[in-house]
Order: C-alpha cells, then sequence, then structure tokens
DNA sequence: ATTAAAAAGGATAAAAAGATCTTTTAGTCT
DNA sequence: AGACTAAAAGATCTTTTTATCCTTTTTAAT
C-alpha cells in the first residue's frame, strides 16, 4: 500500500504527535527505537516532514522533534502526499494517466470507491485525533 | 498501490480474456501495444502467470496466450497475489507485522475496512465479469 | 527436413527505493 | 569561549524493481 518510507513516516509523525500530546520532545534515537525503524533512515524521512512543515526540529541539546499546536490539525493525506505523492488515493489502479469516469479503465468504477474510501480516511484523520485515540486506548507502532 | 509489474500483469490479464471472450488468441507483440506496456518486461510477467496456470501459452508459429474456459474463473486477488502477494490486502497499513484487533495500531480500525473493502472487490471480480462488462461498454487499457 | 514464428530462459543494465556514514550547522551549557 | 549535543545535509552504498537483450526451445506450416 504505502512506501517502506511512508510506513516509517506515519508511525514517525504519530509517535511525535501522540508525545506531543504529553508535552515531550523526542529525538530521533527515541524515535527510531519507539517505531522500530532504521535510525538513520528515518532521519531522512524526518527531514522532509521538517521542511514541509509537517514536524518541527529543535537542534542542539535538549532537542528533538516535536509539532506546533495548529500542525497537530495535519491530516494523514499530507503526511503521505509529502512522502509517496497523492496517486495511491488519486491514481487509477491499473496505473493509467487517462483513466477517469469517461474512458474508464475496466476496474474504474469499482476501485474509485475504494480509492476514495482511502481518501476520505486520510483526509479527515489528523494527527492529534489519532493521538488523542491512543491516549484512551493502548496501541502498537512497533514489529 | 500496486507494483509496475501488477498494473501490467492485470491489464495483459484483462486483455487476454477479453480477447479469450471473442475466442482470439493474442501475441506478446500484441499485447503490449493494447495495453502500452514494455515488451520484453511484459513477457517476464506473463511468464510469472503462466507458470501460475492464471494464462495458458501457445508456443510456435500461430501461437500467443490465452486462458483456460475454467480459469476465466480467476479473481483478481489471484493474480495480485502473484505478482505483488497478499499483504496489500491483508497486511498493516503502518506496515507492522504484529497489528490486528487484539494488539492494533492507531490505525487499525480505520484502515481494516478499506483494506477489507479492497479485498472483497478483488476476491469477489473475476477475469470472466470484466471481460464480459468490457464487451458491452467500452473501456480503456491503454495511456 | 527446413523454415519461421512465438514463447521461455538467462544474463545484464538502469533506475528507484532503502539504508548508512560522514561532515556541517545550529544550539545549549558550563 | 569552549565543549558538547542533536539535527541537517550531502555523499555513498545496497537491494529491489523495472527493463532490455540475446540465445534457446517449441512447434506449425510448407
Amino acid at each position: 500500500m504505502f512506501s517502506k518510507s511512508c510506513e516509517y513516516g506515519l508511525r514517525a509523525a504519530i509517535f511525535i504527535a501522540q508525545q506531543t500530546t504529553q508535552n515531550n520532545k523526542v529525538s530521533l534515537s527515541t524515535i527510531s527505537e519507539e517505531i522500530n525503524s532504521p535510525q538513520a533512515f528515518t532521519a531522512k524521512i524526518l527531514q522532509q516532514l521538517t521542511r514541509n512543515d509537517i514536524v518541527k526540529s529543535i537542534k542542539g541539546p535538549y532537542g528533538g522533534f516535536t509539532i506546533e499546536e495548529d500542525k497537530m490539525e495535519t491530516k494523514l493525506s499530507e503526511v503521505v502526499s509529502v512522502l509517496d505523492g497523492d496517486s495511491i488515493y488519486t491514481g487509477c489502479g491499473l496505473g493509467l494517466k487517462q483513466c477517469d469516469a469517461n474512458s474508464p479503465c475496466p476496474l474504474h468504477f469499482k476501485f474509485i470507491e475504494i480509492r476514495d474510501n482511502l481518501r476520505d480516511m486520510l483526509e479527515s484523520t489528523s494527527l492529534k485525533s489519532i493521538a488523542n485515540d491512543m491516549n484512551l486506548e493502548s496501541t502498537i507502532l512497533k514489529r
């Protein structure tokens, strides 16, 4: 479904968001331990999320990553879009460029339903809401 | 969503199925033209589909690819499974191995709905039914 | 039998994704 | 100021995916 980058990126963003609700900032090493991802690779992904203004990085001792209050409203779709592009929830299932309701591929009408569900889910779910859910019931981000 | 191999493979299988309903067998070169895919690469994919007994290949002059009658019932999920594995419609959206209802990732319950829709669609749609649909209304397999 | 068409198989190449390492920059603390 | 810490940036390496090429095998038609 998503690339490895995107899986790690979502896990990282969610972890940082959840820690942010507890007023903690978290270091790269903590993040990669807690989400069980390769540290150096995760650093690259966090750089992208930082450049795209989704997470905030703080350099120096006691630095780390956090998410600013207004950015807690970031939707999962934005994270996915930065890391994988939006074709997963906008593109044709068979990889055609010209596929739409007017000239559909043979799967178009079956696919569009799934795509749109995915899109709705990603576009309506914020980091904040997931973080809040996590504070209520225990979920996993490793293994 | 799917790998390139899988996109080409689905398009090829659908094209062959549709031609099979018209009692035509089709050569590799025709297939790659009609679905707009790289020929040599498509050959490799068709080999996989042949080995997995989804399409039938006929060697020699006037040979080509066709689908045997009972194999027209093949579901899209089987094609996907051969080319990409089944993790796209069985795995965790965040890439976790141990994610299930008992120890869910934070997206589990939102994701499972989409995954299951995808799964149902792929498992309930046969090559035959798509081929028949194509004979009724025009759809595209190129571009 | 010979020829020609077509798929199969093997080897290789190029590009992208995944992952690591090193150097630089920015910041904190004493 | 100097020592230290942590992320950013850049360079590099590895693996996987995508893609091509070339040879071999099969087989139908003449």
